[in-house]
DNA sequence: TCACTGATCGTCT
DNA sequence: GACGATCAGTGAG
C-alpha cells in the first residue's frame, strides 16, 4: 500500500530554519522499519536557530552535535534526561549548526506498530512529545545524520492534505531564550504537546 | 486539572 | 560533578 505521498527534495526545503519549522507542519514523516512501514503527520515543532543559546549548536561542533551541522534535510538525534530520544531536522546550509525538533506526530499509518511499543497508549498520546514520538517510530542515535530527503529508514514526504491553521509560541521546556516564540504547532488538532495557546 | 518529582546517563565544565 | 529541547505517576484541590 503506498498512502504515502512522494518523498520531499532537499531543494524544496527552505534554508532559513524558522522557515522550515513552519514548512514542516502538516508534513508527513515516513519510518521503514522491519516490522513494517509508519508515517505520521507532523503537527508540532520548534527551531533552534544561529545564535541561540538554547540551540546545542551554540557552543561549537562536538562529538554529540555534529550530526547538527550537517546540511538542511538530514536527523540529528539527540539522548536526553538519561531515557529518551528526540529528533531534529537539520536547517540552514552544510556547516552552520541549527536545526527544528519535530515535538509531535498524528499517527497515519502503521499505529498498531508504534501503539506495541508504546505499551497501548491512546492514539492521541502515542508520537505527542518529542520522547514520546521517538520511542513510537523506533528512532535512536542509529539514525543521526540519516539524509531524509533520499530514500532510508527514515524520510520526509509531502502533505496528505492542507495543513490547519498553524500557531505560534514560545518553546517547551527551556531554561534559557525562553522569550522567543519559535514553536509552531496545528491549533486544533489534539496530537499536539503542551499548552494549545500562544 | 494542575503542580511537583524521581528516574537515569551522556556530555561538557 | 552538574545538568538537560522529557515522561509518567502521584497527590492536592
Amino acid at each position: 500500500m503506498s498512502k504515502s505521498p512522494r518523498r520531499l527534495r532537499r531543494g524544496e526545503l527552505p534554508v532559513d530554519t524558522t522557515e522550515l519549522a513552519q514548512f514542516l507542519i502538516g508534513k508527513t514523516l515516513v519510518r521503514d522499519h522491519p516490522q513494517g512501514r509508519m508515517t505520521g503527520r507532523i503537527v508540532e515543532t520548534e527551531a533552534y536557530v544561529v545564535g541561540d543559546a538554547a540551540c546545542h549548536a551554540f557552543r561549537g561542533e562536538t562529538p554529540r552535535n555534529r550530526a547538527l551541522f550537517l546540511e538542511r534535510g538530514h536527523a540529528y538525534v539527540y539522548f536526553i534526561y538519561g531515557c529518551w530520544h528526540a529528533l531534529n531536522v537539520c536547517g540552514e546550509v552544510a556547516g552552520v549548526g541549527a536545526g527544528v525538533l519535530v515535538r509531535a506526530i498524528q499517527p497515519i499509518e502503521g499505529i498498531e506498530i508504534m501503539r506495541s511499543r508504546r505499551d497501548g497508549q491512546r492514539d492521541v498520546d502515542i508520537a505527542r512529545g518529542p520522547g514520546r514520538l521517538a520511542t513510537a517510530l523506533d528512532i535512536d542515535r542509529r539514525l543521526n545524520g540519516t539524509d531524509l530527503c533520499a530514500d532510508g529508514p527514515l524520510w520526509l514526504a509531502g502533505s496528505l492534505g492542507p495543513a490547519g491553521r498553524i500557531a505560534r509560541s514560545r518553546r517547551i521546556g527551556l531554561s534559557r531564550e525562553i522569550d522567543r516564540k519559535l514553536r509552531f504547532f496545528e491549533s486544533d488538532n489534539p496530537h499536539v504537546s503542551g499548552p494549545r495557546a500562544p
